[in-house]
DNA sequence: TTGTAGGCGTTATCAC
DNA sequence: GTGATAACGCCTACAA
């Protein structure tokens, strides 16, 4: 630390000494900060003076322990790189900032063990809400978030009893929509492919799965799944060992999201496949390069920038003692049929 | 708030609610918590025991008040949605959490003026240390920082007169590295597209053009950019505007990071162009995509997470006054030539 | 409109 | 090894 510790004895200057300096007393000046409506604008004027020229930044653990509001919002996410938290992050971001919260994020990794100690370190921080993705906390872990006594958002998926308010989509009728359109499209030996296998995956293969056995179409082994991370490459490999494994009778594959749909993509090029002709694809999450790709790759769209907007909205209007129409809101999802399916029927 | 507050008037157990149930005094309590090693285990022991069944959660803001230490460390990026922070972020993140910090995030939307009203804000959180990105902050931001007295990292690129410690790459040096690689794979017309146009950006602009000038290849028409952010649909734009203001003559194009490149790949293709017979295309950044699409896209490797790493690292060990080899690290860059360059003379 | 007194929950300091 | 006391910097109440 050597440097950086009260190098010139300059402890941060404090409400008492701005005060002192503008010749005031500390609330005025802690008035002149946040209500300053309620100060004459002589002294208004004077305290900011004052303010400028002790670059004076207010203390807000002491301010978080005076008033118990933080103006922080916990969020937390299971995975930092995955693109499609960034877009909910940013709608986030965006409206927590606007309403003046500074968010403290946290990345559980996909496992609720280690979300439950973040939570907990999240919940030391006294933040005035709550946004964690999905509903497979520990119960341990869901009894803090309620006893927090503070508003919870539950997002990403729709959930059937929400610790409080939820937004999302259901993934299990956004497979069975993927599977309903491929099979409108007259694809018969339907595959799936999976990675990270997380609540979500798992609900979009169950109603996959659930709509082709409907048709009679579903067979075990033209699913292939791994609880690896998704990525490009795994999409390349996955699709390989299910081309081998289904004796390369596969005319349409599901792939969980678009980072797999784009491997598989690229591989069933190099492997001088026709994609559709020979080979449909269809993704999931609809990111930018899957309608640029070419062939272009059909996927399902989801609004995550909206839903990290109206997440966080929900938060400010509870915050703001405003009425909620509704605790839960589904966003809704749209499946986009694109040149890596056949467009026949459509 | 209806519901929220004092729900079952249970206000939040504090240390002395734990310290009554055990029997002990509060002090005890906070020992249990940070020094075990200082309490006997019978009382550890009975202490653990209170705080579990009243779900105790310490709070922070009362700890950092009284300690002066927030187990806080503020990071400042330009933009949540552009991935390449993330691998960034990925990297702060594990090190950071593994020594016990939790990281406040900004997004300052590349803007400076944001980025002063963002930082102050995290000031008021006390961090014990900051990461910011790049050296643009303005000169009141840079005041702030500087008087804030903790560690700052400044990481991305590489700085002449860093605020303290500084990690990154020097983006000059890139551009021009990529630019002799072109020309010596034998390309002649060689352009370049940039959007976004932040302060790295330019300098790998301006290591490219002077790369060029250098061997009398620098034509002003063969270089397109835009201050709009880079996306995919923007990279097919600009080379579709760039070919046309330069008649269709240029036979190579650095695009200034892999948005573009990916962009004006799949432009390329659209238009029956041949990558990289017709057209050679370079990118920055090297994601995913990058290595698996086809062609493959060139690009310049940068080691992202690593740089978090590092950027997290220097923190820690300046936190716990272990000896810093350097304030300042070149973490480096590789130019990966793929198929979407000529491979002739490498 | 402005100021005074008291306390928020924790930890540092110093006794025992 | 354990505990009493006094900060930490600010804000809520109430008073003027």
């Amino acid at each position: 630390m050597a440097g950086y510790t009260r190098n010139s004895k300059s402890k941060r200057a404090t409400l008492a000494d701005v005060a002192k300096l503008a010749g005031v007393s500390a609330i005025t000046v802690s008035r002149v900060l946040n209500h300053p409506d309620k100060v004459s604008d002589d002294l208004c004027h004077r305290v900011r003076e004052a303010i400028d020229t002790l670059g004076y930044i207010p203390n807000q653990s002491a301010s978080s322990l005076a008033s118990a509001r933080s103006k922080v919002i916990g969020v937390a996410i299971p995975s930092l790189s995955n693109i499609v938290f960034n877009d909910v992050l940013r709608g986030i971001y965006d409206i927590a900032g606007g309403g003046g919260y500074k968010v403290l994020l946290v990345d559980t990794h996909y496992s609720p063990i280690e979300e439950e100690g973040m939570i907990r370190t999240l919940l030391s921080q006294s933040p005035e809400a709550m946004i964690v993705t999905g509903g497979d906390q520990t119960r341990a872990c869901q009894r803090m978030l309620s006893s927090a006594a503070v508003p919870v958002v539950q997002m990403m998926e729709l959930l059937e009893h929400p610790l409080d308010m939820n937004i999302g989509i259901s993934h299990f009728n956004a497979g069975a929509e993927v599977a309903k359109k491929l099979i409108a499209c007259g694809y018969q030996r339907i595959g799936f492919i999976g990675a990270r296998m997380d609540a979500r995956v798992q609900q979009r293969m169950a109603g996959f799965k659930g709509a082709l056995q409907c048709q009679n179409l579903y067979q075990a082994p033209y699913f292939a799944t791994t609880a690896e991370p998704s990525s490009i490459a795994l999409g390349g490999e996955l699709l390989r060992a299910l081309l081998s494994a289904s004796g390369g009778k596969l005319d349409a594959v599901f792939c969980c999201n678009d980072d797999l749909a784009l491997g598989a993509l690229f591989e069933s090029q190099r492997m001088h496949l026709n994609v559709p002709k020979d080979l449909a694809l269809c993704g999931f999450n609809d990111f930018e390069a899957s309608a640029f790709v070419n062939p272009s790759l059909s996927s399902v769209h989801v609004p995550r920038y909206q839903m990290g907007v109206q997440a966080a909205q929900m938060i400010l209007d509870v915050l703001n003692d405003k009425p909620l129409p509704s605790k839960q809101i589904d966003i809704g999802f749209e499946v986009r049929m694109r040149q890596s399916t056949c467009m026949a029927s459509l």
